[in-house]
DNA sequence: TTGACATGTCACTGTGTGGTGACTACTGTC
DNA sequence: GACAGTAGTCACCACACAGTGACATGTCAA
């Protein structure tokens, strides 16, 4: 039997910065290609690390997933995005959130890049994604004053709508979606999401965004 | 040299029949399953044809999305959506057009689904897409009144923004992306969009699109 | 120094894919 | 009926992928 020699050279035998590399690489390509492209071949390329390692440090590529959600500073930046602390009036929350959408947008690209992704393939972080705006859509609607609350002014639909972007609605209306009580696709489904965005519209017109202003 | 008999029964025989069963089975799949799933192998089995015909009827996947979207009523209901008849008036406009949106969204989800999917996997077929948004956005555009004619009333990026729905923004936000002259990512491109944005909210606030009016 | 363990490398299997060549069987024309 | 052309079937190739077993080597404690 002959003897096995490596041609390639042993690497730097420093676990924790291989995990850290293999993290940042989904992160690189999940950003650059999006969770198509997102398998092991691709993350042990794009790291310069063996896929054998990967396996043996995460298990797979669902849990080197979570454990890059859980480590990077995608999720925090979503929680933000979505509404830490809600305002009161309900013009200038709807209004806050989606100046923040913007911002964040022309801030971090990458960021609504991957959670548009997200929602456009229903990969398995959806469910984190969706446990997110679950909680900002409850924090939202307590916070409401009493006469609008989770009555006529359709905070859960507002907050879907902005969550992950107007794609996420677009994107699964054909299944039987549930957010928060509304059937997605359904007629009161719908009339919800319309209302929700014309009471936003009206937000956002009566706010101080104003075109050149930065 | 062992002679060699089919053990599957040779079936229909109507050439015609197959193409057109194959067109079928990508138009089935686009909507159950998006682009992604997609592949020779994947329509071959979905319309029940050995493989070897979509290549000798359509010359590969290229050619049958091209014949799929031609004979498909894919395109003309996304032109339709993106307005067909502009009227004069901005704000009317920018309403019609998102109502047409919602009414389509509504009546017939999958084809936003498919437009949204095409958005994100900027798939080759988005290329006629942008050339239907590009004819609507001329056509907009010298529809509009003088005094707003192209100056501050972003008509492109509105018809952009409203083409495929706001994911198409979100999510080609990072690569250097052209439509119109806007650059997707450049701070006067967001500035533009945001203008844009709110000018199409006040239309639609201003609009006759009220809760529970259907 | 020696042994145990962790770290990294290589080789391999099985599966799915896009793509092509070669075969069989049907159909219409002369 | 013989023939050509077309429709359909099968077998195969090269490639990329996920996943696993086995080997080599560095590190650290006894």
């Amino acid at each position: 039997m002959p003897k096995r020699t490596p041609t390639n050279p042993v690497r730097s035998r420093d676990a924790e910065a291989t995990r850290l590399r293999i993290i940042e690489a989904v992160g690189r390509l999940l950003v650059r290609e999006g969770f198509g492209a997102l398998g092991i071949n691709a993350v042990a390329r794009e790291a310069g690390v063996d896929k054998v390692l990967i396996y043996r440090y995460f298990g797979g590529i669902d849990h080197l997933l979570e454990a890059w959600g859980s480590t990077s500073d995608f999720w925090p930046t979503v929680a933000e995005i979505l509404g830490e602390a809600p305002e009161s009036d309900p013009a200038e929350l709807a209004a806050g959130m989606l100046k923040r959408h913007l911002q964040a947008l022309r801030a971090r690209p990458h960021t609504l890049e991957v959670m548009a992704w997200e929602a456009v393939t229903r990969h398995p972080l959806t469910r984190i994604l969706d446990d997110i705006r679950e909680t900002r859509a409850e924090q939202l609607m307590m916070a409401m004053p009493p006469p609008l609350r989770g009555v006529k002014f359709d905070l859960p639909a507002i907050s879907a709508l902005l969550g992950a972007g107007m794609q996420h609605l677009l994107l699964r209306s054909r299944t039987v979606d549930r957010f928060n009580g509304v059937t997605i696709g359904s007629p009161e489904g719908w009339e919800r999401i319309e209302a929700a965005l014309q009471t936003l519209c009206r937000a956002l017109v009566e706010s101080s965004v104003t075109p050149g202003t930065r």
